[in-house]
RNA sequence: GGGCGCAUAGCUCAGUGGUAGAGCAUCUGCCUUUUAAGCAGAGGGUCGGUGGUUCGAAACCACCUGCGCUCACCA
């Protein structure tokens, strides 16, 4: 530490270690030990007629200091905004000398009567005074102004992309849209698993680290355990262990939590994410279209009161029901070709117009689902299920009932991104044993992301699994929907990065 | 991984070959209801790094590093 300071040639920071020095010679202690808050900056605002010269005691980030002799204005920001606070050297006393010393980062604690000022803000007349952190390194500073409409205008913000991720600690005490955002993310992720306990499901945790790993089609990261000796890889999915617990006789459970997928990183992927799987026994995936909408509406409602959002320009409306529509009814709409009856040579001349690259080897499946991300996908704006997927795609759903080569999944879109996967789970031991090893082959032709052969997860099948149904929804995806977030990094605390330097 | 772009003071940014700049922040002085407070003054830079072109490079060229956007793959 000694040795950081001495070494430390940025003058702002080796100015506030004098002031933490001239402080200490004054006696002070810098970096109390608790501090009593009794009201939040708006609360004070909004009851500003009862509160007006009560006692108040509120503590918070100075934000803006605006000296002017022998007293000042100060702006202090709590957990719920900014207040500003009213200084004088008549009132304060000697601590007032030692508000000479203190900067603009710093958290102090104030004990004063609510009034308001000449020129209308809502203050604090500070009485006393206290010190609870010295900061020694200068936050960006941001100004703002509210003009008459309530527009909120900031100056000098904060935007350096690299250092708000880097750096989130600052990037929250200086942008507030940002602690918006992630409050509004835990109130999402609370407010399903009350909608999801509220109707019976438990709420499990299974294996993080697994010795074989399954349920999607990913690259895996692989870890080593030392005292078994063996590989162990970071789940990509949590399904094959939640559906053994079907087996077991739990007939509704969910487990939100993270999967790792060693994948390129972007806009909308981070190498670590948050999923939430849901499985339900006796039930198909018609129930579970139902469902989600149910889930869906509750949570906005829960969080921002209302169904209907503007995101990107466009009215969203969540309200059930949602657009229901075949993979291969929508591929026809859109392009009059029926990807049933057609060759994987059709497909691959419609994809060509359209000025798609194959890179040759895709099963007729992947082709199909080709052809849908670029015709039908972007377009689906408003909430839609697209149901019925090709068998090849979905090693781990159930066979369609009535449709050859399709399986009993959907997937829910809006706005053109995905925002949920599910389908009836498949039971049948001897068909999933043929689908694995169908992935099996796929392997071994070079696919690294085909399912590994998980003989356990058979033997599981063959005691005997319920019908169920099984969902899986991306809960940083379904934020960054909820809240207009347009990348994944603003929905995620601290984002994977390079290592610095 | 490919393409495009960016990197100058703590923050936001000007500066296209000839003395390194502005606003805010910081420091000194004045100021007891200010609010992007004000007034007067001051300090602060390895111009991301390395090499090259040039009498001379923050600027032009090459490479490197980091980041952003985008395409491909994936949720």
């Amino acid at each position: 530490m000694e040795n950081n300071i001495q070494q430390d040639s940025n003058t702002l920071i080796q100015r506030r270690y004098e002031e933490l020095n001239e402080l200490a010679k004054m006696g002070i202690q810098p970096y109390a030990y608790s501090f009593e808050v009794n009201s939040y900056s708006d609360e004070i605002k909004n009851n500003f007629e009862k509160l007006e010269g009560k006692d108040v005691s509120v503590a918070g980030r100075i934000m803006a200091i605006r000296r002017m002799g022998k007293a000042s204005f100060v702006h202090i920001m709590d957990k719920n905004g900014r207040i500003q606070v009213y200084l004088r050297k008549d009132d304060v006393g000697e601590i007032y000398d030692a508000f000479r010393l203190l900067d603009i980062g710093d958290i102090i604690g104030v004990s004063g009567f609510v009034f308001k000022t000449k020129t209308g803000e809502i203050s604090v007349h500070s009485k006393s005074l206290s010190i609870l952190s010295k900061s020694l390194r200068p936050i960006p500073i941001t100004k703002e102004v509210v003009d008459e409409n309530g527009n909120k205008q900031v100056f000098d913000q904060f935007a350096d992309k690299e250092l708000r991720y880097r750096q989130r600690y600052v990037d929250l005490i200086v942008n507030p849209e940002v602690k918006d955002v992630f409050l509004k993310r835990s109130k999402i992720v609370s407010s399903m698993r009350r909608f999801l306990d509220s109707n019976g499901y438990v709420e499990v945790e299974t294996p993080v680290l697994q010795p074989m790993y399954g349920g999607a089609a990913a690259r895996p990261f692989v870890t080593h355990h030392n005292a078994l000796d063996v590989p162990l890889y970071l789940r990509i999915a949590d399904e094959l262990y939640l559906k053994r617990l079907i087996v077991g006789g739990f007939d509704g459970v969910y487990e939100i939590s993270k999967d790792f997928r060693n994948e390129g990183m972007d806009k909308t992927h981070n190498p670590e994410f948050t999923m939430m799987e849901l499985y339900v026994a006796f039930k198909d995936y018609e129930w579970m279209m139902c469902f989600v909408e149910k889930m869906v509406n509750t949570i906005a409602q829960d969080v921002f009161n209302k169904t209907e959002f503007e995101i990107e320009g466009k009215m969203i409306s969540f309200k059930a029901p949602w657009q229901r529509v075949s993979m291969v009814d929508s591929i026809k709409e859109k392009t009059g070709l029926d990807v049933l009856k057609a060759t994987s040579s059709d497909i691959i001349a419609e994809l060509k117009k359209r000025g798609v690259g194959i890179k040759g080897g895709e099963s007729k499946g992947k082709l199909i689902d080709e052809l849908f991300e670029v015709t039908v996908q972007p377009e689906l704006i408003n909430p839609t299920f697209v149901t019925d997927y090709p068998v090849e795609l979905s090693p781990l759903a159930k066979k369609h009932r009535t449709k050859e080569g399709l399986v009993e999944r959907f997937e829910g879109f809006v706005l053109g991104r995905e925002i949920c996967n599910a389908f009836s789970e498949l039971n049948d031991p001897v068909d999933q044993k043929e689908r694995f090893e169908a992935q099996g082959k796929m392997i071994e032709e070079g696919d690294d992301e085909a399912h590994q052969i998980d003989e356990d997860f058979v033997r599981a099948l063959e005691y005997g699994m319920p019908p169920t149904a099984g969902l899986g929804i991306g809960i940083d995806r379904l934020v960054m929907l909820l809240t207009s977030q347009p990348s994944i990094r603003d929905v995620i605390l601290f984002p994977q990065m390079k290592p610095e330097k």
